[in-house]
DNA sequence: GCCGTTTTCGGCCCGACTGTTTTCAGTCG
């Protein structure tokens, strides 16, 4: 049983508890011990073992008898209870937005309705309005409710948001008179899917932003359209906002929209501590009733005593705790990066030459760049039989004569076959600069069988780095079934550097495995994986992963020069080939 | 149900909106 799995329990209690109209304090112990399962690095059946789950933030006894269940028996006999106490069907009409648990248990019991297709029967026959308190416009909003909710598109790939997010943006910056734009949200927190699209800027002329907002061309319908706020549906399906607040109250808006949820309601908490309390419009002493408004996002933390903490981790999984310490990591940013070492070219199924490839990884700043095409056994993708290899080699080592301010790297994504043997020779291996070991066949292999096969190709001496280690495509393919505790442990032993690909429908490692990679001690390449020149920029996504884990630049190894990069890549063949 | 350099009991984020209501409960983000 994973962290997901077992805080998905949790939640589950917690929303049954809510149709039962337990006390919400309750409610949120269970939420909130999920969310402390769920974004912790440590794996939650560890934990269990070495008997720690009272350490674990918001998991007192009762929570970790559940969880002890859970992990035991794989279920949680108190959930069972729970289902059965109340008439199934009932928790699917909290879907409907404005229909709570108090609304539907109502409309269960005096309506007997337990289904959405009921509930929709029911308004349009007017019979909600037989419920005190429930009117003609009450049936209009469910009605209306469910046509959203039949309507309404899947959360977007952050790739995708960001497309769109881009040329909104700098159509917006047309204005003369807008300021200080700003997206906030999960798209901020750099989360791998978001569900709507929050913009936030000042201007002295709101009125003109709002109607430049609403008449660009990404925008499929005007939902709302205020003075200083708009809300749009684009054409993709996405819900966008734009709201322009007073400069005087930019910091306290942005960090209030920016959540998470769970960080905005941890920090009011520990405000509340200190007789301060926070909202969106400022910071209110409570004895004296005095507000101050904050301009930037630093001054909230700053009057809070808490260090600056980035939008990346605030989780809710103890980044507050952290700032009140001073302990929180400096976070890597962009600028450390000093190359990229996964990439592909026109030689496998790339769509740029080396050459372009190299200029475009000049242009942002790289010293290197690491050619990473795929092996033979990867037809799919063109991959380069070992002549080929040789000619590309030797086109590498003439750019490298030729080009100055970046080095090219021979590399390859060395496909990882079904035993664990890798799909180059030893002999070729041992004349690349870089190996990349990855998996693309043979996905649903058992957890054991994977696990055994990702670690004989660790075993092997000229292995660099293990790409994309779960193989998760967001909202397309489930990560692998692979023990990721024993393979960080034995990249630890080994040498082999674990990769956060930066591609946005990876993210692979995600936030999690990262932070748990480096408390075990791993290092940590943070690449593009790119197709394309324009690929190279994934790397923002990378970076904001790392960022979600908690790394400092020291974890992550293309964050040094070209020659201790080289040294460190070599170290590990010459302690193999020794021992 | 969890938590504590003011507390082991008495707290538990903040504000806005909505609809139906003479003062507020429920819902949402």
């Amino acid at each position: 049983m994973n962290n997901e799995q077992v805080a998905e329990v949790l939640n589950d209690i917690a929303e049954i508890l809510e149709i039962k109209g337990e006390s919400k304090y309750r409610i949120r112990a269970y939420q909130q011990a999920a969310r402390s399962i769920e974004f912790m690095p440590e794996d939650i059946e560890e934990v269990y073992h070495e008997g720690h789950l009272d350490d674990i933030p918001y998991i007192g006894k009762s929570i970790a008898e559940k969880v002890a269940d859970v992990l035991e028996h794989g279920r949680a006999s108190y959930l069972e209870e729970l289902e059965e106490s109340i008439p199934p069907g009932i928790d699917s009409l909290l879907q409907v937005p404005g229909i709570g648990p108090k609304t539907a248990v109502r409309l269960y019991q005096e309506l007997g309705i337990d289904t959405i297709e009921a509930l929709r029967i029911a308004a349009e026959e007017h019979r909600i309005r037989q419920l005190k308190g429930m009117g003609e416009k009450s049936e209009e909003n469910i009605l209306k409710g469910i046509k959203w909710l039949q309507g309404k598109s899947p959360r977007l790939p952050l790739g995708a948001a960001a497309i769109l997010v881009e040329r909104i943006l700098e159509q917006l910056r047309r204005d003369p008179f807008v300021r200080n734009l700003v997206v906030v949200g999960s798209y901020r927190r750099v989360e791998t899917t978001v569900g709507d699209i929050d913009i936030m800027g000042t201007s002295d002329r709101p009125e003109t932003v709002i109607d430049l907002f609403t008449s660009l061309p990404d925008v499929d319908r005007i939902m709302a359209k205020g003075t200083t706020k708009a809300t749009v549906l684009a054409k993709n399906g996405v819900q966008t906002d734009l709201r322009i607040v007073p400069h005087e109250s930019l910091g306290s808006l942005m960090q209030h929209f920016t959540g998470s949820k769970e960080h905005n309601v941890q920090l009011r908490e520990f405000s509340l501590s200190k007789g301060l309390s926070v909202s969106e419009y400022g910071i209110t002493n409570t004895r004296t009733g005095w507000r101050i408004p904050c301009a930037v996002e630093e001054q909230v933390y700053s009057i809070l005593g808490l260090q600056y903490i980035p939008p990346e981790i605030r989780q809710g999984s103890g980044e507050i705790e952290a700032a009140a310490a001073v302990k929180l990591p400096e976070l890597v940013t962009q600028p450390d990066i000093r190359g990229d070492l996964h990439t592909h070219s026109k030689w496998s199924d790339g769509r740029n030459s080396l050459e372009e490839m190299a200029l475009a990884a000049r242009d942002r700043g790289y010293r290197y760049l690491a050619v990473t095409d795929h092996s033979p056994g990867l037809g799919i993708a063109h991959g380069l039989t070992l002549e080929r290899l040789r000619r590309q080699w030797r086109e590498i080592d003439e750019l490298n004569n030729r080009l100055k301010g970046i080095t090219l790297l021979k590399g390859s994504e060395v496909d990882i076959r079904a035993d664990g043997s890798l799909d180059l020779p030893d002999d070729i291996l041992q004349e690349l600069d870089i190996a990349l070991g990855a998996i693309h066949s043979g996905m649903n292999e058992s957890g054991s069988r994977m696990t055994e096969r990702v670690l004989r190709a660790m075993h092997n001496p000229y292995l660099n780095i293990l790409v994309h280690p779960t193989g998760r495509l967001i909202g397309r393919r489930s990560p692998y079934d692979i023990d990721l505790e024993t393979v960080i442990r034995a990249a630890v032993d080994l040498g082999i550097i674990l990769e956060i690909d930066g591609t946005p429908d990876r993210m692979d490692l995600d936030g999690r495995h990262a932070r748990r990679a480096k408390e075990l001690g791993a290092k940590i390449a943070v690449n593009s994986d790119a197709h394309q020149a324009s690929g190279l920029d994934n790397m923002h996504f990378g970076v904001g992963t790392a960022r979600r884990g908690w790394l400092e630049k020291k974890d992550i190894v293309n964050t040094v020069s070209l020659e201790e990069l080289r040294r460190f890549l070599f170290g590990r063949r010459q302690r193999n080939q020794a021992a």
